[in-house]
DNA sequence: CCAGACGTTGTT
DNA sequence: GTCTGG
DNA sequence: CCAGACGTTGTT
DNA sequence: GTCTGG
């Protein structure tokens, strides 16, 4: 899955890595009618909530610009807000979205035809479960300890740092969605709140030691498909499937980085210790 | 008809 | 346990 | 994702 | 908004 990631690449950076005009949108257009944008922080520990950088394509039905392909940038709130959500709390539950259901899901399908978008990330971060050394406590069991419960599972979480081995940007699979909040009034700036989530399957051979899910990296020779407002249902679904997992590497990195307090590049560090995990995959 | 859900992951 | 917030 | 809260009244 | 379930 993917519920934390880092980006520290400033809007420069951001438009040099996916080719997108050198400009600054201005920032007095209709907040009901285009995304926010704010430069970005560099950020080693974005958490669900948070606001993130997101690549996107053509509006559809845009201006005579025509072609699919990178052409802005947004700010947008990690957890997808559907547009029919009561309060923005629903966006803490909506942080992924599963690439097998993602067309058909009523809070996301709508978002799947029509607003797709790319998540840069330096890596993302996924939790790996560890079993306990105590796991098996000899002298009890089910037949002979009439007290016998099941052991819970004992278990600590180790973990992974995740990205391009060269340290290019991760394009994550995103979809985006626009949400008026009744709580403020018309003029407010902020009565439009533009939410994404990240699109996940099932992980890889090479990373399902760490988790049995992982986020959809998009290569950069399908950026131009799904930012395309154009593109067909099946070829969205490929996309969705080209995760190159062999340029990936995997780091086992700091539980530091478990509580979003803490915030450095050290959180990218990969661990001292032999084993853990760290290495390009093949 | 109206009411209620609409999500993913991991854990048990 | 469950929800909110970062 | 993980961490941290989870409550009200009245008083200062 | 749209669908499912009662």
């Amino acid at each position: 899955m993917c519920g934390r990631y880092a980006q520290t690449r400033s809007r420069n950076q951001l438009q040099l890595a996916f080719g997108l005009p050198e400009t600054v949108e201005p920032d007095d257009r209709d907040p009901s009618a285009w995304p926010p944008w704010e430069e970005p922080q560099p950020d080693y520990n974005i958490a669900p909530g948070r606001t993130v950088p997101a690549v996107l394509g053509p509006p559809p039905g845009g201006t005579g610009e025509g072609g699919a392909g990178p052409r802005s940038l947004a700010s947008l709130r990690w957890g997808l807000v559907p547009s029919w959500a009561k309060d923005r709390n629903l966006g803490y539950k909506m942080i992924n979205a599963r690439s097998e259901t993602v067309a058909e899901k009523p809070a996301y399908r709508t978002a799947f035809a029509r607003r797709r978008c790319l998540l840069p990330a330096d890596a993302y971060y996924e939790w790996q479960l560890v079993p306990s050394a105590r796991s098996a406590e000899p002298g009890t069991s089910p037949s002979t300890d009439p007290e016998h419960k099941p052991r819970k599972a004992r278990s600590g979480k180790r973990p992974y740092a995740i990205g391009y081995a060269d340290d290019s940007p991760l394009a994550l699979a995103g979809l985006f969605e626009r949400w008026r909040d009744p709580e403020r009034p018309e003029d407010d700036p902020h009565a439009w709140l533009w939410s994404c989530t990240v699109v996940t399957t099932e992980a890889a051979p090479e990373l399902a030691h760490i988790h049995d899910r992982m986020p959809v990296v998009v290569p950069p020779d399908r950026w131009s498909t799904w930012l395309d407002p154009a593109a067909q249902r099946d070829s969205l679904l490929g996309v969705l499937e080209s995760t190159p997992v062999g340029e990936l590497r995997t780091r086992q990195v700091s539980t530091s980085v478990n509580s979003v307090r803490n915030n450095g590049p050290e959180l990218l560090q990969p661990l001292g210790s032999g084993d853990g995990g760290d290495g390009t995959l093949f």
